[in-house]
DNA sequence: TCTTATCCTGAATGGTTGTTCAGGATTACC
DNA sequence: GGTAATCCTGAACAACCATTCAGGATAAGA
């Protein structure tokens, strides 16, 4: 006989991720109003029990899958960011990112959760902070790449940073809503005519009809 | 001996009313995860039991609750709008309407509920979608007469109000949040800026250090 | 093969909370 | 002042779920 590697067991290690997975999977089906130790369970294929034996409470559970997601904003980041390219060309990839459709729309709903959690809640607030600022440095960065070498023209990177973010945001909001003011097929070319006119280039120079300069993403933003 | 006017009693209607607006601070306080029917029914001053008399479910409360802040919106909105105003007065009180502090910040967190309720339930995605498409209407009513009396130049007035509608939001969420790269009293010059750019005026037309020309409010936007 | 530590599970357990219910108080109306 | 409708309540009731627990399987090491 094989060495009978059972159907669904795997080692120890893998099942944890398993449903570390699944947890993420389940903040985002229901959010963390509606998640369930069964449901983590049962998209993980285990009993409720193995999850409290692994994370000793949903709410740890949630929390370490928030810390996953968090993760992989960072690797997605830098995967996506060319470091040697111009600032105008690094701007327009932060514009794709962050209004990636697909599979990124799942995330800014997560997203939302996260900042409706922070309301009350001292880790959802931690992590979303961390994320944002990260984000924005890499913004700021790029934005004052461009003013250094002449490309960009701002009076307040500050402020510019602060206000493109909050766009992102709340286009975000509107698209993951379904709003139909704002279809989804839009909101990358309304952010990028915002950052235009916030770095006095011309909108042509980073609206473009070309298509998804990047691969496919599991995440986003 | 007086009438007897019972201490907390009065009549059904008064007690119904007050249940409503006790339902409406739990929501603010706790969220629509944290709201329970004994929280209300304390608020109230009432059983729990009369909350259900009143309004059968807990959710048929909490919705009846949004409803009546959405009539508390529009009611402020007519207030607070001078409908003689020259174009760019009444852009300023449209910004400072909804990037109104205080008790106002609280209901950008009330707000941030409901977008992620509406994740998943229809009733606060169509409340949500009205009342933000007539926060758009306004925010256009006012842009059309700029442009018509030729205060504002603007290209895609569609576009410029999806933006700055959705910019608001954004800074709301970090406002609520209280990102302190985001100070309170920085949001409204950060939309006017952003508007003043956006319809070709000069920011100093839009931001003035004038403090708050309107009276106290109970709710913004 | 025996032992032990780890991994895993089904079946309780217990707490929280929405909702029901039977009846008491109050009011309106005659 | 009597009666019926409405209003209101405390005390169950029942559903739902996170968490515990006792013990079975599994793997590792000697």
């Amino acid at each position: 006989m094989a060495p009978t590697t059972s159907l669904a067991a795997k080692d120890p290690e893998e099942r944890r991720r398993r449903i570390l997975a699944a947890a993420v999977e389940v903040l985002k089906e229901k959010g963390f109003a509606g998640a369930r130790i069964a449901d983590i369970a049962a998209m993980a294929g285990t009993s409720p029990a193995l999850v409290v034996y692994h994370f000793t409470t949903l709410d740890g559970a949630l929390a370490e899958a928030l810390g996953s997601v968090e993760d992989d904003f960072y690797v997605d980041w830098e995967r996506a960011l060319p470091p040697r390219a111009s600032a105008v060309e690094r701007l327009r990839v932060l514009g794709e990112l962050g209004c990636d459709t697909g599979p990124a729309v799942g995330n800014w709903a997560l997203w939302m959760e996260v900042w409706v959690r922070a309301l009350r809640d001292g880790q959802a607030r931690a992590l979303r902070r961390a994320l944002d600022a990260r984000w924005r440095a890499l913004l700021r960065e790029v934005i004052d790449a461009g003013i250094a070498d002449g490309t960009f023209t701002c009076a307040d990177p500050q402020a510019t940073v602060v206000r493109l973010a909050a766009l992102m945001d709340g286009l975000a909001v509107q698209v993951s809503l379904r709003d139909p003011d704002v279809p989804e097929d839009q909101m990358t070319r309304l952010w990028l005519e915002s950052a235009a006119v916030e770095l006095g280039i011309a909108s042509r120079q980073l609206v473009t009809s070309r298509r998804r300069t990047t691969r496919r993403r599991t995440s986003a933003r």
